[in-house]
DNA sequence: CTATTTGCAAATAATTTGCAGTGCG
DNA sequence: CGCACTGCAAATTATTTGCAAATAG
């Protein structure tokens, strides 16, 4: 999971011009966090993100992670994995098919597409572990949250 | 989100049948729960299923509804979304990129592909919202997992 | 019949919030 | 040197578990 220097560099970068452009201040914590996660190709949750700081900033707060974590994803500089609210959901839907995600409400819909069942693993991929299924999310917002949003 | 009849009924079919292999007693309770996650096209988290399930089953408890859905996935007839562990994973990585998943411990990596970002959102797709982001999911047991199974 | 399954209530895990003190710009 | 930011502790939300009573096969 190495990165190259450069790749961290460039978004430490793109990070503190963020944090200036929004007039967000550049803290210690802050610094230290978005580097946490900028430093690493893995994709770590909280809990991982606090003890990896922990050295660096003794008395930090799981709660000033979490703060700051979701006000990087505001700012553009993180994006978050998985579906939004932190719940799982369930799907009896057991054909090849893929997802359109809204990433506001969670809401997810099946489609299915022959050129996308048709795409082949990268051998790199392979060697990874054991590939059980492919399939291609689209992520966006649903209409009706597009609809919210402009009604603010 | 209409499902054809023909589609429900198999899934319905299905369910018993893997019930019947397992073993495991086809009750009220999981008769309902599962119909109501196969009659949709949605994904509904457990808090919605439980409401849903409610007007036929007064008595249900979520933790049921919880039990249930786990022991439909285990059976093979549900997948989860989502994050496995439920947690909440953070990626700094903002250039076009994809997923390798672990769907047992969480491992994410990252890898890069213009084949993959090459593909074009279906027309069907756009119509249900604003598009923002493609990507390929490739889900399996990373190296790890899959020497960790082997062990046991 | 009797082992499996359920409902209840309480436990745990993940994440968020209110508030008073602290430090960046 | 003021207001955004942090740390603490307590609140919420999501999910899991132990156990006695209920029920499918």
């Amino acid at each position: 999971m190495a990165l190259v220097p450069d790749e961290i560099q460039h978004r430490m970068t793109r990070f503190k011009e963020a944090l200036r452009r929004a007039g967000v201040k550049l803290t210690h914590q802050r610094l230290e966090i978005f580097s946490e996660v900028a430093r690493t190709g893995e994709h770590p949750d909280a809990e991982t993100v606090f003890r990896g700081v922990r050295d660096r900033l003794p008395t930090v707060s799981l709660d000033t992670v979490y703060r700051t974590l979701w006000l990087l994803i505001d700012l553009g500089v993180l994006t978050a994995l998985g579906p939004p609210r932190g719940r799982v959901r369930f799907d009896a839907n057991m054909r090849a098919h893929h997802h359109f995600v809204c990433t506001h409400c969670g809401l997810t819909r099946d489609f299915y597409s022959p050129v996308f069942d048709a795409l082949q693993v990268p051998a790199a991929v392979k060697t990874w572990g054991r590939v059980e299924r492919m399939l291609v999310e689209i992520h966006g917002l649903c209409a009706r949250c597009v609809k919210e949003k402009k009604g603010k």
